[in-house]
DNA sequence: ACGGTGTACTATACACCGTACGTTATAGAG
DNA sequence: CTCTATAACGTACGGTGTATAGTACACCGT
């Protein structure tokens, strides 16, 4: 009986791979069982390193929150909060499973906090109070959030060509009377589902609410 | 064999059941044979009424849309968006099922249409042109959608003791050297997880930088 | 009144899931 | 070389969505 040796696996290798599969296999028909038969293991071992899925999901979303770059110095804050929330974004489209992971489970562990040490550092440096650093940063941090896993979603929808027909169809047979605005702005409406531009126009629009808001920085 | 009796179904019966069942049980203990169970009826009689399960969802997603009130009219266009997306926010802390219903169903179907139909529609008469009208919609639906999404998560992590704990433990073991400003900021922190004000503050950073980006409306 | 027909619901079955429990082989300590 | 802790295994249970086939009732034209 040639059982697999004794030292296969470790948190980390397990981690990587269940990031793997959730990329491959879409975050929905990610499964224990499919990261065990992938590391050529019973379904049961990968309880000896978490808890339960939760757990390792919990590890995986700590994991990719640790690939976030540093906030740039020695530029105005709008720009600091700009890179900030763009680093943000542009993780969650490389690893789209991350918006998920964001917004499906409890967030706890300190990858957490070490986002939300980046931007509140910024924001009180440019000399936003307490209270308003604090609602700034789970204003930010809840519109990237919001914005990007809407783009996900949208683009996702666009690659299975069965749900996006399905979308086109019912997007022209709206009745141009009951919907004229709809009908009348199909074609931009589908043109700012997302993208960088997108993104930034709101985004824009918080900093520039910021900006008027405590006009005595620069 | 007594058989129930013919005409027990309707679509409508399935949703409202469904519904009942998803806010009562939370969403993720929902599930097809819950509902059957709850009609009284086998697990496959749903699928004379739903192609399938996401086809349920759909259906549930498109019934609570159409809950959205009308937008007011004779107010600002200012007051006309505020009331929209707090009516689109407080329709999802009602249904918290609607959030996930949102953020991890692809859309399609007359309802989203009519919220878009009513926003757009305001922001057109207000004088954006086509482009910015889409992008601004598009900005605050999302932000509406992060912003409520992460409300309701953080409240279901309140209520669940278990995960509360583990929150706050985990809050007060960070280094205050490795992260001093969410260490500072903890209680504003706390206080900014929700609520009408927080969902307000950043609505209206939005609405302020909206204002300023087309100073010749009113 | 009656047999045929469509259909609303049932029964059974399959593949898969997460995970509780008990077992076993091996790596390292003594 | 033996002992022990533990990493990985096997089995099993209760759950899921749903494909497929079957069944009894409501309605229909005759």
């Amino acid at each position: 009986m040639a059982r697999t040796p004794r030292n296969t696996l470790n948190p980390e290798l397990i981690v990587r791979t269940a990031l793997e599969l959730m990329e491959s296999e879409g975050t929905s028909a990610f499964s224990l069982r499919g990261v065990a038969a992938a590391l050529g293991v019973g379904p049961m071992a990968i309880y000896t390193y978490f808890r339960n899925k939760d757990d390792l999901y919990d590890a995986v979303r700590n994991h990719l929150m640790g690939l976030l770059p540093p906030v740039p110095a020695d530029v105005p804050w709008q720009d600091q909060v700009r890179a900030v929330c763009r680093s943000l974004r542009s993780l969650m489209l490389q690893h789209p499973c991350l918006a998920q992971l964001l917004s499906g489970r409890p967030l706890s562990g300190q990858e957490t906090a070490r986002v939300a040490e980046g931007l509140l550092g910024v924001l009180r440096a440019a000399g936003f109070d307490k209270e308003r650093a604090a609602r700034t940063h789970t204003t930010l941090f809840t519109y990237v959030l919001g914005a990007t896993s809407w783009e996900i979603q949208m683009a996702a929808e666009r690659r299975d060509p069965e749900a996006w027909r399905r979308l086109r169809t019912t997007m022209e047979s709206l009745s141009a009377t009951e919907f004229p605005t709809v009908v009348d702005l199909a074609p931009e409406l589908a043109r700012t589902t997302g993208g960088d531009t997108q993104f930034d126009y709101g985004l824009d629009l918080l900093i520039a609410g910021l900006d008027m808001q405590k006009p005595r920085a620069t």
